[in-house]
DNA sequence: GCGGGCCGTCACGACTGTTA
DNA sequence: TAACAGTCGTGACGGCCCGC
């Protein structure tokens, strides 16, 4: 490790550490949070709650509704879905002008997007069959955007999830669908509690560490999608994403993409199986499962040792939540011991854990 | 070999305490 | 009270282990 005493701020670029953290670290200060979530991800995800968006006002902020697949699905299914009304806003961050994807380029929606780099809203009451042609698809919904005046409006702000303009949508929403900025994710999620709003959303799982979004998935309030619970999620990037870390991949048309680790989804949405139980087969025995040194908890590593046997407190994984069903275990505390340091088994800390009951 | 599942790293800003 | 020192918190990450 470099000694951190002897460098100074402005030599930081300079210094080649051996820690491949540093794309990571580089990324988070220039906030690189232009990720484009892949529809198959969206379609996966989705399917688990069709029902609960019937009659329902969609919107989808932190967007770019020309490039984005959030806009492209819900457009598309719009009539599917039986939504009321689906509303997208754009953000301009325009530090590097004109860098935008063009997902809908190669269709033919570039010309009657407003300005390149330009926030605007989309609002869309209806999807019907504009051209005739027997079906009603993302083609009508072309048709409407080119032929519907009212459908797109410029903002006068940047866009921005907090301004105005775009909190007023906001209220007007029954669900939230997007993928955040990752780095305002305690704020985006904030806003939404705020507002009282139904949502399902992108995060990184270690969001659930966040004091904040803990507390919600202890009161029950926010639980983790039905779709995601391992592995790895390609994003596209801008083609001139600086990133160059192991998941980085170029495909044959120079496109960009990053596989991410650790995403989940986010919601308040309830789905069936949230609800079934998982099934422990291990037995306890106090040498396999020694209790933390600072608390009265069992310690178990992995999700799936939780002991069939034992009812007192058990301290687990943060992954435990992609299998938590609320009806089986009860949250009672995450990370601290009785001292309110972390959790230490046998003089080691074991990482973030959360103390579970059996109900 | 692959990928699911999980832990650990460590830079660095924020925060808190100490010294002069 | 300013400057310095120590501690805490956190992460669009890396890599190991293990089962198939």
């Amino acid at each position: 490790m470099q000694n951190k005493k002897s460098i100074t701020k402005g030599d930081n670029f300079e210094i080649k550490t051996k820690s491949s953290n540093k794309n990571l670290h580089k990324a988070s200060k220039e906030k690189k949070d232009e990720f484009y979530t892949q529809l198959v991800d969206i379609e996966k995800e989705l399917k688990h709650y069709k029902e609960q968006f019937r009659d329902k006002v969609v919107y989808c902020n932190c967007d770019d509704p020309f490039e984005s697949n959030f806009f492209k699905y819900f457009a598309a299914s719009f009539n599917a879905l039986g939504l009321k009304k689906l509303i997208t806003t754009s953000y301009n961050k325009s530090p590097i002008a004109g860098r935008q994807l063009h997902l809908f380029e190669i269709e033919g929606l570039k010309s009657i997007k407003p300005k390149d780099a330009e926030p605007y809203k989309i609002e869309i009451n209806e999807v019907t069959d504009i051209n005739n042609d027997g079906a009603i698809n993302l083609e009508d919904v072309k048709q409407l955007l080119r032929h519907d005046k009212n459908t797109v409006t410029p903002l006068s702000g940047n866009g921005d999830f907090r301004s105005e303009e775009c909190i007023e949508p906001l209220k007007e929403a029954d669900i939230v669908v997007t993928n955040p900025p990752f780095s305002l994710f305690r704020e985006y999620l904030a806003q939404l509690m705020e507002y009282d709003k139904k949502f399902l959303i992108i995060g990184n799982v270690n969001s659930i560490t966040y004091k904040e979004c803990f507390k919600l998935i202890k009161d029950n309030k926010m639980w983790l999608g039905a779709s995601i619970h391992s592995g790895d999620r390609e994003f596209r990037v801008p083609d001139d994403y600086p990133l160059n870390a192991a998941g980085f991949r170029i495909d044959s048309d120079g496109h960009k993409y990053i596989r991410v680790k650790g995403v989940r989804w986010f919601t308040n949405l309830d789905y069936e199986e949230r609800h079934e139980d998982l099934v422990p087969y291990k037995e306890y025995t106090p040498e396999e499962y020694p209790k933390y040194d600072n608390y009265d908890a069992i310690n178990i590593d992995k999700t799936a040792d939780i002991p069939k046997d034992y009812n007192g407190l058990m301290g687990v994984p943060i992954t435990f939540l992609d299998k938590y069903n609320p009806e089986q275990f009860e949250i009672i505390k995450f990370r601290k011991g009785d001292d309110d340091k972390d959790l230490i088994v046998n003089g080691k800390f074991p990482y973030f854990r959360i103390i579970i009951k059996k109900k």
